[in-house]
DNA sequence: TTGAAAGCGCTAACAT
DNA sequence: ATGTTAGCGCTTTCAA
């Protein structure tokens, strides 16, 4: 007992072949009689047997492990996907997650799927571009099943991999609406530097509403300038940043929609810096809806996803894919909620 | 090539056997000619081999694959914590990082060190109490080798792992002298429910600081009324909840050290919601300099702690230890740091 | 310097 | 109903 156990062990404590030991860990229990199945069951209980998932994933090729792959863990967001998808994973699978932070960086994202071939593991969630280049469809040749999350490209564009997002384009026009509703006419829609589809997505339905509402004129995409910007602290900078160019426009929009909460806490205190008060100067809404929206002052608005509920079905579909490979293409859209907190208000004047 | 090549495939394409391919490997290529070195790194390029971390598990017994358990990832510092470690164990190791929540359940973190093992993973850094009871014990003597990280009391408890923390009685200590430097004399050490070892430390210091200044009888230690703190929501509440107490005391304190930047955010959120002005009325410190202290208005003086020289470290510590099962037992307590913003300022009068 | 061969612990096909 | 056996891909000892 001192070295853990193999089979072997429990197949001779019971009085058994390997083989019967393994049908019943296998859920081949009725393959045998009730005796011979209590003989086996005591023996794994006295012998505190728990079979080699090493072992396991060499002879099936299978690891009982889940990849996620996210720009960077720091990010409070990928915080809150990252233990959903490990609850998922590991509630009703026995699951448990690899996490790599890649960066953004395309060879750090293939050396992390390439690792997870390597281990055994083929399922793998995917934030980030990884899906995208030729390296990736190789990699899909050789067993691995992602799901992207909140990045549909990838499904448009390779037709390799399933897609679970929130409908971004919603989640524009929720939010852009919602100050519409408090009167806002001159809103400005603030986004990191870099293009992603989400954030295109964001700023197609900030400007649908806005279409819709009759101001588009008065209405306009603010980018922040920076860099790198997967990280936190880097998305308050930019959000502090967009606070300085807004006080710098000649015309001042009433109402910001920032691309996530991150940002728009960084602009809230930008503004509040520079003395402008949310909401009765410049209302704000984010999106995520992180824990940081309770922190700021006032508490912020903030757009919700159904983060645990994407994650359970971002694992299953893995899971049920491993078994038929041939199941046609999923792209998942959720829909995002409004929680309504204090930042938001009616514009000045 | 559809299917990723073994070892044999490179033998054969190279004209040698697996066993000369194996000693190139694992870096006895020393062990033959230049020339069939030359061919058999050709003809591992040329079919894109990568050796099956898998096989290499079963055969060794050890999977290049560390772990990292945490109450939950949610949690900010945690997720600066993954991050460092996950870069530590890659970088010089090429291991990756399987990551555990637990949410402080010593069932879940006995399952989840269960598991790493089933998986050949060996090497484990661990947050929470895990590395206390006997059920350890027993996973040790199985092989696993474990770093407890800033939870002092298990390598003075179990003598069985190694542990790094940072010094939080001077991390206590600290705070606390920053504040008496402005000529603070009524300062709250504000705290979560329940007790652990580096909570104890930060009061120790605290108090230490306090006795020194001579100040001991005007200061003391307030705790947030709440549960389950391992999460983010939970901690900002509690601060905000903390600071409705110090408004009902009867005398309050004119400066705050919260045990960390959640809470203090927390505070700081609760205070101006009362409309009390930091740090005016009140100067706040934390601790873990997360990305939260350039969030807040005003920016946030917090205690720094070196977790990416931390990280490196235990991730150090355990690859050693795995070589060296006997190495003596090592306690490293590093020193925290203080970062200077603008929560403090000299008391009010 | 190179090759052959014995397993690591398990699964599953096949035999009894 | 149960047992036997051939590997999964690799490392490493031993032999040549």
């Amino acid at each position: 007992m001192s070295e853990s156990c193999t089979i072997a062990d429990v197949a001779r404590a019971a009085g058994v072949s390997i083989g019967t030991v393994s049908h019943l860990l296998n859920g081949r229990a009725n393959r045998m009689t009730a005796q011979t199945r209590a003989r086996v069951e005591a023996a794994i209980a006295q012998l505190g047997y728990r079979p080699s998932r090493a072992a396991q994933t060499l002879k099936t090729g299978r690891a009982s492990l889940i990849g996620l792959l996210v720009p960077s863990i720091t990010n409070p967001s990928y915080g809150a996907l990252a233990r959903a998808v490990d609850d998922a994973a590991h509630d009703p699978y026995g699951y448990r997650m690899i996490l790599g932070n890649t960066y953004r960086d395309p060879e750090q994202e293939r050396s992390f799927l390439e690792d997870l071939l390597s281990h055994g593991a083929r399922g793998v969630i995917v934030m980030s571009s990884a899906t995208g280049g030729s390296a990736f469809a190789e990699l899909a040749r050789r067993g691995l099943v992602a799901v992207s999350y909140d990045t549909r490209r990838i499904a448009a564009n390779a037709g390799f991999v399933d897609h679970v997002a929130v409908d971004s384009v919603a989640a524009g026009r929720l939010a852009t609406e919602h100050l519409c509703g408090f009167g806002h006419t001159r809103i400005a829609l603030l986004t990191a530097p870099g293009r992603t589809i989400s954030r295109d997505d964001k700023i197609a339905g900030f400007r649908a509403a806005c279409d819709a509402a009759g101001i588009t004129q008065s209405c306009q995409v603010l980018e922040g300038r920076g860099q790198s910007c997967h990280g936190d602290a880097e998305l308050v900078e930019l959000g502090r940043e967009l606070a300085g160019q807004v006080m710098r426009l000649a015309v001042r929009p009433t109402a910001a929609v920032a691309i996530n909460d991150m940002l728009a806490a960084g602009f809230m205190a930008g503004l509040r810096d520079r003395g402008i008060d949310v909401p009765a100067d410049i209302s704000v809404i984010g999106m995520d809806d992180l824990f940081l929206g309770t922190l700021t002052v006032p508490q912020m608005t903030s757009i919700q996803y159904p983060v645990q509920q994407m994650s359970r079905v971002m694992v299953d579909r893995i899971m049920r894919r491993l078994a038929e490979p041939d199941l046609p293409l999923m792209e998942a859209l959720y829909p995002p909620t409004l929680i309504s907190r204090a930042s938001v208000g009616p514009p000045p004047g």
